[in-house]
DNA sequence: TCGAAATTCGAACATTCGTACGAAACGCCT
DNA sequence: AGGCGTTTCGTACGAATGTTCGAATTTCGA
């Protein structure tokens, strides 16, 4: 056998507890000890599991794109009308987010500090995953020119990250509300969308009713 | 003589140009003597002008959204229109992201590294700046709940920043197309705002910073 | 021109960093 | 139980980091 079975397992705790200190102290602000600490695995034994801390960020950052790329192809799977599609992708990148804080700051905010090839990589997912939005975003507004389309993708999914990265973590807005927020707005506009939120929703489960979702 | 003339504007340049390796390099990234080779100033002849590299970021981020404040509170005086306030709020941001795109991405990105004194006076300024920001957007929708102006807020500041860092290097858009395309964005939606859009303005082109992506 | 203040520098310090290496401990299969 | 491949660790190395300090140099008013 070349690796054995927990292998896998305990690399992906590493992944996870290595990107919780990632997004809290940044790449060059954690150091192979640090790690060492958090997991109780010695720096040496640290590199049975990658090659260097280069890879470490890789690693984090390829399973993150490619998890969250999966998701988005399933959640659009047999939806069809455009504002549908577009919601589900809204939905989708912002529950993500969510449920992955740790793991989306590193992928955002650490882009450098990748080698050339690695970083190559990870551009080519995320330009995979832009183009799967922008695409949404085109069918919705198919008469607008392709550079509105590209700066309309750009800002809405920097208005989701944005509201992640500088959004105080207990925060009493549901990911539900925040959702239907940036939809109405992405949507129609703060002018026609600023009666159309309902009110304060009940705090429900972080799972989403997708139906709730529509721009009523 | 307790300082030179010349203090003031060497400690500018330093500045300058130190913002623009922090930008390019990060701030981890980029260390003294880098910042000793560009500047042509040795190592410890650096620590004249500073006390130590967190207070050299903190001086940039300091002058950067203090000329920011300056410059938006000089171009709100005397608009009342709650709609011409809000795209005097978007041109102003957007086009001072071109004209300090250095500064600006420190400031954005390196939010950190800071000392908890130092934090709190940077965080102070933002705040400042956001609630500016933000009782332009609440006065454009004085309807919606104030949760919907933050979010709004968080949102629009949020697709500027992400169009400049994210922006591909070979775009050849102006500021002012750029500008328009958000600010229709932002009132109006996607659906609506795609007609409204002129379809390409003829003022002199931007020079964007390349790389951003590319191999380090 | 002289001397004090302002400015610059070279050299070195103590840390911390990522990582290599060889040996030890572990677990599984026969 | 024996043995082999997997996993873990202690130690140490070379490089790079931020910063200090005393001396050298420059600047400029009197």
């Amino acid at each position: 056998m070349k690796q054995g079975r927990n292998f896998d397992r305990k690399l992906a705790r590493i992944l996870r507890e290595s990107a919780e200190l990632f997004a809290k102290k940044r790449y060059d602000g954690a150091s192979i000890r640090d790690i060492s600490t958090i997991t109780g695995i010695s720096p040496s034994g640290l590199y049975y599991y990658f090659s260097s801390k280069a890879e470490l960020l890789f690693l984090i950052q390829q399973g993150c794109i490619e998890r969250l790329l999966e998701r988005v192809t399933m959640d659009l799977d047999g939806v069809d009308a455009p504002t549908d599609r577009l919601a589900a992708v809204v939905r989708n990148h912002l529950s993500f987010f969510a449920e992955n804080l740790a793991e989306m700051k590193v992928l955002s905010r650490e882009g450098d500090s990748l080698s050339a090839v690695h970083a190559q990589e990870i551009a080519r997912l995320r330009r995979e995953y832009s183009d799967l939005a922008q695409a949404c975003v085109c069918r919705l507004a198919p008469s607008a020119p392709d550079d509105v389309h590209r700066i309309a993708t750009l800002a809405l999914l920097g208005m989701v990250e944005s509201v992640w990265t500088s959004h105080a973590p207990s925060e009493d807005l549901s990911v539900e509300t925040i959702g239907s927020i940036i939809l109405a707005l992405f949507l129609d506009g703060v002018r026609s969308s600023s009666a159309s939120v309902r009110p304060k929703s009940r705090p429900g489960p972080v799972t989403i009713d997708p139906v709730a979702w529509g721009p009523q």
